[in-house]
DNA sequence: AACTATATTAAAATCGATTTTAATGCTAAA
DNA sequence: TTTAGCATTAAAATCGATTTTAATATAGTT
């Protein structure tokens, strides 16, 4: 008779309007995109479908939809007929994260500073943001669900700061290049070898202040440069 | 006794190794692709899985993932539960497309130019491109399965201009806003409104020649003018 | 022993039915 | 006449079984 007490979400969503109940396909995928940007999912392992079904405790659909998604994240490859696996790492991609990061963000930066319109309401928030990164301790483990935690407010700090360019298509490339960029340094910290906690809240600092100085050419500079040291301290080994 | 009769492709694959028949999803992808660059499908348009499931006879696996594919490619947009459709068009969109475009090629360009590996055959290569591109006749009509047709000569020939940047990333952007700008392009024949096809084998050679020349400064302008030209001739009316 | 062809197994891909959710239409109360 | 609540319909999302393909193992031949 009363069918409700079988659905999903114990039919919430019809008593609360105001609540979202993802559909299984997002929450895998988060599920899935958390553990390879954490590092917990080994470069090249294959993904098997069956294995993500009972893992996940879903069908093939929403797993096989999940791991489409990621493609586009650079984070899973696919073999059409042949499946999907972890996306390899090497050496010469992750010098070719930086170039990019080092081309891309320069631009948007430049364009941020030109960008006239809500300056002031930018400055702020860029400083509220760096504050909190300041007192923040930094962690070792990835919870991309707790807003507070260094990795979070870190992600803000430099998206915000490449983010008035007017173009989505900027804004997306950013995220995309630093979620790489992040995954690379998990990678490196679980390998435990190589791999030393930078003092960054200083460079972090300084880009900042000339951001607020409003000089464009030495806020280009500081900001290479810190994605420059980023590449002494990171090195895959394969 | 012998199932062969009933397989999808008669078995061939194993008489044949050497050709290669591509899934379900890959067809239903290519031909929807197809459809949404050449305009044939309208901006909005609620894309439904039971009707699409009818109009490729297939199922809902590879509709769903060919869909979840094309969001990548910025040409379908998804609403969780709610379903997929053809991805909107704004003027906005289009000089947001044409300044990214621009951003990125002349980063790319400038990197192309600059690396020395292979040099002499890239500039043959470009070329040879512009010579086919010179005496193709431009078509209204978008046939990506034609390598002899000018918009796939076309696509060829800037994407190789860009092509030496030595980031995937990059080159991968770069054919994506090559395919946005594509797109609003055969919108705008469709809606014949507006619309002068333009002479552009001359700015080809000019670009041609000052990369030839190795004048890096000289070939951004020239392919900056070469897009912002096209802002001239492409008005969206929404 | 190496190599080819065939059989077996494992996994990817697909299908169609079922479940869940959102959109729409309808009815009754204010 | 509007509006809230319920019923109906339509569509998205999911599931699990089936089919197809690729990988592996086995047997037979040179």
């Amino acid at each position: 008779m009363n069918k409700t007490i079988n659905k999903k979400n114990g039919n919430l969503k019809n008593l609360n309007k105001e609540v979202f109940y993802p559909s299984a396909t997002y929450k895998v995928y988060n599920e899935l995109k958390k553990s390879l940007l954490s590092g917990e999912l080994i470069p090249g392992k294959k993904l098997k479908i069956d294995d993500l079904k009972k893992q996940y405790k879903t069908g093939t659909n929403p797993i096989r939809e999940s791991l489409t998604l990621l493609i586009a994240d650079n984070l899973v490859t696919k073999i059409d007929q042949k499946g999907f696996k972890v996306s390899e790492v090497t050496q010469e991609k992750f010098n070719e994260i930086l170039r990019t990061r080092i081309w891309i963000e320069s631009i948007a930066l430049e364009e941020s500073m030109k960008n006239k319109k809500n300056r002031d309401q930018w400055e702020e928030e860029l400083i509220v943001l760096n504050h909190r990164l300041q007192k923040t301790e930094r962690s070792t483990i990835y919870e991309p669900e707790n807003q507070n935690s260094w990795e979070v407010i870190h992600k803000k700090f430099h998206l915000k700061l490449t983010s008035r360019s007017n173009s989505d298509f900027i804004n997306k490339f950013c995220e995309l290049l630093y979620d790489q960029n992040m995954r690379y340094r998990y990678l490196i910290i679980k390998n435990k070898k190589n791999y030393k906690k930078r003092k960054v809240a200083v460079e972090h600092q300084e880009i900042l202040n000339m951001v607020l100085k409003g000089n464009i050419e030495k806020s280009k500079v500081l900001l290479i440069k810190h994605y420059e040291n980023t590449s002494n301290f990171i090195t895959v080994n394969n």
